[in-house]
DNA sequence: AACCATTGCTGAAACGTTACATCCTTGGAG
DNA sequence: CTCCAAGGATGTAACGTTTCAGCAATGGTT
């Protein structure tokens, strides 16, 4: 019982095997009777085209990877923003005729595959000019779309959203509120990165409010659940001229990491501590405390990225092709006027 | 610039290309010496196999689908907890030379691109007897593991965690802090669903303490966030004699969302309400309230699926094949005694 | 000395598509 | 009436592997 095959279809259909391949590819080269008698018997033979044969043929295999550096070490896992992203992603190509395949991608591990399995192109997420895996990746050859990452070389395609603006929405809303001290946490600030940016846009805020930059503020803990909650517990054991009114995490699982120290200490949010967080992952509104945060529109995020790869795939050019998304900021439970 | 096939591998080391084949599979039919030449080329030339050529010729494509039926109704998008058993699986197959490719599939979705693309296998979670879905994927006649789903016939390879024992562990909990009337929010007791095991552990620890069993604290609301904090809304409204002090949520989602309603009605979590979750995802031990849960170790129900699943595409019969893992209970702080 | 098994290698066919170059038909223009 | 263009169909060569059958040489057995 063998797969059915174009030539079984053209021996029944009394045609050739060109004939039939037309009508799959709907090139209209075939007369309207010869396409339908064709559509019939592939209909009557349960015919399903090979996408290994058509993948050999064509070079091509209608796959798209998506790398996350450093997936291993459980940033992505533990973290809903990935997820959410992921899924942004893989519903923007599904509907392209596309498959999402999922890879990590640590420093000693080599992008092979991405020749093995004649990729079509890739999303990479968060990497940084310099990286080692930038590098290697361009060696590819491969059509590329890169998000939340700021990278210098105009040639490169990247999506972003605007993460200075962020950083700058998210100061000044608890400047609003009266805040003087406030922390971020910012994990570790990668020049160029993520973060980098976030922190910019804290720096400008506080310039604009006339508020000295004062670096012990910056709490360079991982922004993940740990990290923040690490951060907050170390911020109670501060000496009493480093104490702060509020944080902003740059990121909505440091957020509530912090937040599970605030309430393990018995010090209140929103009362005795403000938070802001970032993403607005859709937990954010349901801690008991919700979260007020920076918002980004995750799902205009992935069909972005996705749409930018395929006009790339389609051998337009994106050169000097940044996309830039605006952020808003969620007002909740997590901030108060001091 | 055309690729490097294994035909300039052949010409440039002077051996046949079956040779080089035989190289490159490592059949071992190949002498040292010839080996080594042949090696030392492929690296010379930055030699690459085709998978797409492989993959016509072995009418295999080492690729695993993951069909999540219902994943575009939002149920996967946000639970954290099917992100990690994905990344589970994830790295399940990774490590053994395969890759993932993820489908949601919903009723009308045609299951046309398992043969298109060869798919070697599939991990199904969360379908039940007669679902329609369920007798297209028999039909596809591909190696299947099916998580999450109790299914009668015994042919099928499943996995499952001990349901039943979490919901009677659950229970007996709540039993032993002294509550006697403890609702469970369930979603739709599918009859043979993973929810309808857990209730039937719910019921017997019931019985076991002579409790009688009381249908109207039965919560069918999703265990979702929004669900949860529903129904801890509904809760509120209840007439006295059909109130509960305990809740005992099937998802730790079900159970945030919940603990949501708790707060914003100000009720007190533990004090006047207990909750339970189920799943023990990474979030439950940092929510201010940290969340006592029935915990899965996700990590290991997806490699029980994938081993399954390898040894189902290596031929090897897996009739009779369900794997079931244990549960346990992770005691934290949202149940109190009454 | 003739024979056979083993080791190491080779040539060619097959996997199922697509695309190129042809080759028939027609029917309309000259 | 001849010629050419265009429409429609066809045969075949790729795409890059793996495997099967076969061949040559070596060395050990009778």
């Amino acid at each position: 019982m063998s797969r059915i095959t174009i030539r079984d279809v053209a021996r029944i259909a009394n045609v050739s095997v060109t004939t039939v391949s037309n009508v799959l590819n709907k090139t209209g080269r075939t007369s309207p009777e010869t396409m339908r008698k064709v559509e019939q018997v592939m209909e009557e033979l349960q015919f399903v085209p090979s996408t290994s044969a058509r993948n050999l043929r064509d070079k091509k295999s209608h796959l798209i990877g998506v790398i996350v550096p450093f997936l291993e070490k459980g940033r992505l896992k533990d973290n809903p923003f990935y997820w959410q992203l992921l899924s942004a992603i893989e519903e923007g190509t599904r509907s392209h005729q596309f498959h999402l395949i999922l890879f990590g991608a640590d420093e000693n591990e080599s992008f092979s595959f991405v020749h093995e399995r004649h990729l079509d192109g890739l999303i990479v997420i968060g990497t940084f000019d310099n990286s080692p895996v930038l590098e290697r990746l361009l060696q590819l050859n491969v059509p590329c779309v890169f998000m939340d990452s700021y990278l210098s070389d105009p040639k490169l395609a990247q999506v972003n959203i605007d993460d200075q603006a962020g950083g700058h929405l998210g100061t000044k809303h608890l400047l609003g509120l009266g805040h003087r001290r406030i922390a971020v946490l910012s994990g570790v600030l990668q020049h160029n990165g993520v973060s980098h940016e976030r922190w910019l846009g804290y720096r400008r805020a506080l310039e604009e409010a006339g508020i000295p930059y004062d670096p012990s503020l910056v709490l360079q803990e991982p922004v993940s659940l740990e990290g923040g909650y690490h951060a907050g517990l170390k911020a109670a054991t501060l000496p009493a001229e480093e104490r702060f009114t509020a944080v902003f995490a740059f990121s909505d699982v440091g957020a509530i990491g912090f937040m599970k120290a605030m309430h393990d200490l018995g010090i209140s949010v929103p009362d005795q501590m403000s938070i802001v967080g970032f993403d607005d992952i859709f937990l954010s509104p349901y801690i008991p405390v919700s979260i007020t945060t920076v918002k980004q529109d995750l799902i205009e995020k992935g069909q972005a990225a996705v749409n930018m790869l395929l006009s790339q795939i389609h051998g337009e050019s994106t050169d000097n092709c940044k996309h830039v998304l605006p952020v808003s900021l969620s007002v909740r439970n997590s901030t108060k006027a001091l």
